[in-house]
DNA sequence: CCTAAAATCTAGAATTATTATAAAATCAGA
DNA sequence: TCTGATTTTATAATAATTCTAGATTTTAGG
């Protein structure tokens, strides 16, 4: 029974990591979040409670577990790129009032047929982002 | 018969603005555009016969026109923002290879049920982003 | 046509997110 | 423990974008 630290070092060795401490709590970070933060989050959480990793080493850790594809970006929002463990296939809903972002399973939104479109592509797979109003947003 | 010049300068007063050469040709360039190009592709082309508008009015009028709901941002490339003049609803192709990104018109992938995602969202709008590979960047 | 107020443009400075860099530190296998 | 390769560090550099104050332009009304 191994314990969540040995499984993420085990993890990053079967990928062909190196096991920093710093790629370490960089993937818990994110392993333990349900957000999706950006790089900026996870160094100022990381460096709560003790000084953990260097800003360039937050980049520099994301990068290569996105290599490893263990971690993956998210684009929606301008300017800034935040980061998810989640990795599986699945969606989001973005709030066009507050720009929060939550994830939407796959299954919920699976049933897009994809024949139709060119010929000319080699589809590997898609994701839905819908964009609305979370409940804190709405008004009345 | 309005010529498209005409036209340009009638929607932007409709929404609005006022109309000066910079934003006009701003538009105008994206309205010509299949692709969807970034801020520097824009003043690039803008100015490539002639003084058109310096990087910082590209920018600003491209604010202007987001705000009319003239020019949508397109947020599939990592560092940048790109834009549209395309505003009505579509999807986007992105391939992996060469991050070349193409339109998928609305009805191809219009069939989702979003009623079953949270009853605590204000759904108004969904688009479907398909990654794959372009005809150019597949192998043989 | 003129005028004036408001808006916009300009060009360079400033900001922010991210990457590069060279020296120091660390990892992991022998 | 040693060693070579890799990673980290802190700072500099880069690129995309925004800010700023003075100059210029737009536009509505006379």
């Amino acid at each position: 029974m191994l314990s969540q630290a040995d499984q993420i070092i085990t993890t990053l060795k079967s990928r062909g990591l190196r096991v920093t401490p710093q790629r370490f709590a960089v993937y818990a970070n994110l392993l333990g979040r349900c957000d999706h933060p950006t790089a900026d989050d996870i160094l100022s959480d990381l460096n709560q409670d003790a000084p953990t990793s260097s800003q360039a080493t937050v980049y520099s850790s994301l990068q290569a577990l996105r290599g490893a594809n263990l971690v993956r970006e998210v684009l929606l929002e301008e300017g800034v790129c935040r980061y998810d463990a989640n990795i599986g296939p699945h969606h989001h809903f973005r709030c066009q009032g507050c720009g929060a972002i939550a994830d939407i399973p796959w299954e919920t939104l699976s049933s897009l047929n994809l024949q139709t479109l060119s010929p000319h592509w080699q589809i590997e797979g898609y994701e839905v982002t819908v964009r609305g109003l979370c409940d804190r947003c709405q008004v009345g």
